[in-house]
DNA sequence: GTGGTCTAGACCACA
DNA sequence: GTGGTCTAGACCACA
């Protein structure tokens, strides 16, 4: 099961951050099962058509925070318990920010601040 | 009436970026009217602890692309006729996108997809 | 295979935009092929006495208009396909305008109009 | 008679140069005469949109160079024996650096070095 | 090794 | 005072 990591090279976001955050979102909507093993380093750089080194990065960073456990000869996998996420101490800039990138990203394609909260409505009530 | 903007050194977005971004969500949600003059680039390096050459950087992106301008020895202006965006080709995709990367961002929070519709409701208000 | 740029500190064109001219100039004449690799931003800086800054800034606009790619870690290359150049609508004025500034420049060195056009011609044959 | 002066923001000349380079090929084609009169430094600058000191800063120059002589109280009056342009050294990279100008401007509206080459020919036949 | 970002600071162009 | 260019040099991302 490859993971469905499509990667933006105009985004700014380095690349193995981008692979980090596609490996989260396959965790948080459990596509990706605790205990489960993810591509090797190998084959996932080879689906990307970037550097292993790179995904290496991503994959030492996930596992330094308790996402992922890598076992020497066997693989990488889904942590069985994921870290819980920290308190929102600032909660207020949070939300400023997820609201700004949501408009921004919407403006560059033409869509309004109101199209936006339509489309978030529409999908929380499914 | 200085900016709203919080840089997020964590987030691996280079600086001079989330300066634009900033600057392209107060346009899109008019907080910056056209024709507005922006904080000098001096003013807003200072308030945001970055250098000038950094602010200009961003300054000189958004021009390039037509949202402001610069005149010199005057100030930083928001452009009259702002860029029209490009037409939504995958409105469906773009939106899927903007709701993903929200929720994501909230869950490593600890934020609710709920708390993050509450708080745009919130802001579309104002 | 050096690109042949001699800045004109005198001039008062910036350095970056020399640099960007005398690419342009490689491209349009054909000195520089599709897909072929430009010098290195080091290397460039080196053979022109300036700072890596600046050439950098150089290829960004560049890449930004589509006349060059640079791929991270492996260097900067001649884009594949060039943009297209904007419809010529006011033909006879650029034309005046490029004829204009050749000789009054060839003026100030003491050079006729009639040798920059027999210089004109022995480019063109090579 | 005002002097036929376009200023372009986008050429990366700055506004003074320009304006040096206009008188100049005004007194190369003989539109300005010797000892013919300038437009005052205030009525170019209002003629122009400029700040004043701007075109004060080109009259200095010319001035400087024996181009043009300013007599207080009177005005600015082009001067009665022109300096001769100076002997070229460097003739080589003069030609090429004028050739390269006018391919990189022509290529920037669509037109080959050919297109450019035809028209010097045609002007100078005329 | 090659490109990308950022800083600190100098000096210039224009108003 | 305000924006624009350039340098010297540090550190990071990617191959």
């Amino acid at each position: 099961m490859p993971l469905p990591i499509d990667l933006d090279y105009d985004r700014g976001v380095p690349v193995y951050r981008q692979i980090s955050e596609a490996v989260l979102a396959a965790l948080a909507t459990g596509q990706l099962a605790p205990d489960e093993q993810l591509p090797t380093i190998h084959d996932l750089a080879g689906q990307l058509g970037v550097n292993p080194n790179t995904v290496a990065r991503s994959y030492r960073d996930l596992e330094r925070d308790g996402h992922i456990v890598s076992r020497r000869g066997r693989g990488t996998f889904a942590a069985i318990e994921p870290p819980s996420p920290p308190p929102v101490h600032e909660r207020e800039e949070v939300l400023r920010q997820i609201f700004e990138r949501a408009v921004v990203e919407g403006a560059r394609h033409g869509l309004t601040p109101r199209d936006i909260f339509a489309d978030f409505r529409r999908r929380l009530k499914k």
